[in-house]
DNA sequence: CGAGATATATTCGATGCCGAGCATTCGATA
DNA sequence: TATCGAATGCTCGGCATCGAATATATCTCG
């Protein structure tokens, strides 16, 4: 419905859990916890309370009763509206049929990889794919454990999505590692040319990098891909 | 230096950009659309120019002049300093060396696919299968075409990693679709029985609801793993 | 040459996000 | 039984984000 409050899953989190039965925020978080939807949900406390609110505030949930037990804090009871369901399932949906656009930092760091000098961007790529062997063998571990205490697979398809991720993402790392370091990724001459010629105590030589942007940039110009 | 500023990649683009040669925001935002940045960076004008102040703030950039041209709005030009190289370097290697827990958003729903009916689930799958095919192909134009320009291959690292990403995004949801059609996928008899027996009209019955979820995290409670 | 479209350049306010902090209760331990 | 720490449960303020709005200059085309 209103597409402002479609922006932090959790709030979608919030509507399937209040679709099983009504609970209040702190019961929210510690279920999602339980289930390991921390995983694939970013999930904190400040977040929380205000996404309940803003899903008040829209219809899709509502105020079922507002505990006291002894001298605690007030709990507050919400339960999922018809309208809430509706919204919970079309977001799904959404989700589920149109890939978005995200923007993971290790693009962006791709995108500037030139700026670092050839060695140490070799030596940082090494670390990360051992990083990378790391978290795989860790996350396949978590689910087969998961798979012993006799979880089926479909609940649990997220720990899947994020190894093949992962996988995928070791083996570009693993390439353009072995890429670089016997010469046939495009630009490594250049690359190390640049970093010998222009780069003195991370200082640049101005007339040096104007020179480069330039040969780079006749190469970027022109009508992009038409 | 501050973590505060290491939030948004934004930010080490402008520190890159102005490690080239000073420029005022506008003309980074339109170097980094021309540069194709803005595919592996966020970018929009009001996050620009509260990341510039930011950065100034904390004395990674500085203003180098306030020109005028003609009537037109003053534009601040902005040159990056010494602390500003080491930090864009430092959180550069960082973003290389250390693989960070991100959340797309397709992993949240494939947390919650139970949710929707199995029939409804293929559907949508293999309608995103399709976007995926589409978006490949087009992500190969692109790159092909700025090779074609003469673009090395190592000035657009981010392209060919999205595409490694994409690609395996679309063998893990066909063979999720596959797995779902034919029913290797643990869970699967499960799921169509729930959906058939308990919700109606997309309303629960709240007994079976709480039967089914009782006999799930009787698999998922426990120690987790170790 | 005048009108509208496009490019230049920034500001602003509404909303969202987050983590630390606060206040209470319960359980274990010495 | 006094105390320390963990669990329960929420609040608050600061900062980030974003898109729309603003204002001028230049281009274009009949």
């Amino acid at each position: 419905m209103a597409p402002r409050t479609r922006n932090n899953p959790l709030a979608l989190a919030v509507l399937v859990q209040l679709w099983e039965r009504p609970m209040h925020p702190y019961e929210i978080s510690m279920t999602l916890r339980e289930r390991r939807k921390e995983e694939s949900v970013r999930l904190n406390f400040g977040s929380l309370y205000s996404v309940v609110e803003s899903l008040e505030k829209h219809g899709l949930i509502e105020a079922a009763s507002t505990e006291r037990d002894g001298n605690r804090p007030t709990r507050t009871v919400y339960r999922v509206t018809d309208a809430g369901v509706t919204e919970a399932i079309d977001w799904l949906t959404d989700l589920v049929r149109d890939p978005v656009k995200e923007f993971p930092q290790f693009e962006a760091a791709l995108s500037f990889l030139p700026v670092l000098a050839p060695d140490d961007a070799l030596r940082l790529l090494r670390i990360r794919t051992e990083a990378l062997r790391m978290n795989l063998t860790a996350n396949d571990a978590t689910r087969e454990a998961a798979r012993a205490q006799g979880l089926p697979e479909l609940f649990e398809l997220e720990g899947a999505y994020e190894a093949a991720m992962q996988r995928a993402e070791l083996a570009f790392v693993e390439d353009l590692t072995s890429r670089i370091v016997n010469g046939t990724l495009a630009g490594v001459d250049l690359w190390r040319q640049l970093h010998d010629t222009l780069v003195h105590d991370g200082r640049v030589d101005p007339d040096e990098m104007a020179k480069a942007v330039a040969e780079l940039e006749a190469a970027m110009g022109g009508p992009p891909a038409s």
